[in-house]
DNA sequence: GCGACAG
DNA sequence: ATCTTGTCGC
């Protein structure tokens, strides 16, 4: 829950040094209940030129991938956008989002990188570790690191790879589209972080978490 | 030094 | 992320 509601300063260097700070708290081995009963989805948008931030946070059923509950939260932008330090320029707005949920999901999906980052604490993965929830990240391009191209079926993947380490999957989820970026977040393995997104596919590119939070976060009504 | 750079 | 309709390709 470190410095995630002190006002943003400007003070990037100190902001990368608490990002590894934090993830050096990550758990990357499976850690989550079994058999899953409920997953999440969240995703931010932004509204009024970029001075509102708003996320959308979604519950629902592992088996039937149907929602069960959604919330929309809105708070004033703290910070711009700056690659490397997304996560606190959105994770406060996702909280309050997930605040809004009956119950907290088992294992959440974000949209973005979980551990696939220059220090290991992307979105997905500070988010775990705020929240002490299980987390995956999903995200549509690459931060960092580098990959062969995955073969065309779904299902096949490469490894992200950076600074000699496996950072997270490239992962084609369906036919003729661009492959997605999967990386665990907090309390999932590397090999589980590609299976559950296979799992919650129903068709799309994006996994069911993911694609109805975006779907939630960027609809022109309900604003 | 130069280029890249989640959302 | 966001501004935005139709259009090309599978």
């Amino acid at each position: 829950m470190s410095a995630l509601l002190e006002p943003w300063d400007g003070d990037i260097a100190k902001a990368r040094r608490l990002q590894a700070q934090l993830a050096m708290q990550l758990v990357l081995e499976d850690d989550f209940p079994t058999p899953l009963r409920s997953l999440g989805g969240f995703d931010a948008g932004f509204e009024a030129e970029g001075t509102v931030t708003h996320a959308a946070a979604l519950l629902m059923d592992a088996d039937t991938l149907q929602p069960t509950a959604q919330r929309i939260a809105r708070l004033p932008t703290c910070m711009p956008y700056i690659p490397g330090l997304l996560s606190f320029r959105e994770l406060p707005a996702l909280l309050a989002a997930l605040a809004g949920l009956p119950q907290p999901p088992q294992l959440a999906f974000i949209d973005g990188h979980g551990i696939a980052h220059p220090r290991r604490l992307g979105i997905a993965a500070h988010f775990g570790i705020a929240t002490g929830l299980a987390s995956i990240g999903v995200a549509k391009k690459p931060l960092c690191g580098s990959f062969d191209p995955p073969g065309p079926e779904p299902g096949d993947r490469t490894r992200l790879m950076h600074r000699g380490a496996q950072i997270g999957w490239v992962l084609r989820s369906k036919r003729r589209c661009n492959p997605l970026f999967v990386s665990p977040g907090h309390r999932v393995s590397m090999a589980s972080a590609a299976e559950l997104v296979m799992r919650c596919l129903a068709g799309y590119r994006l996994p069911e978490p993911t694609r109805l939070a975006d779907r939630l976060a960027s609809q022109r009504d309900g604003r």
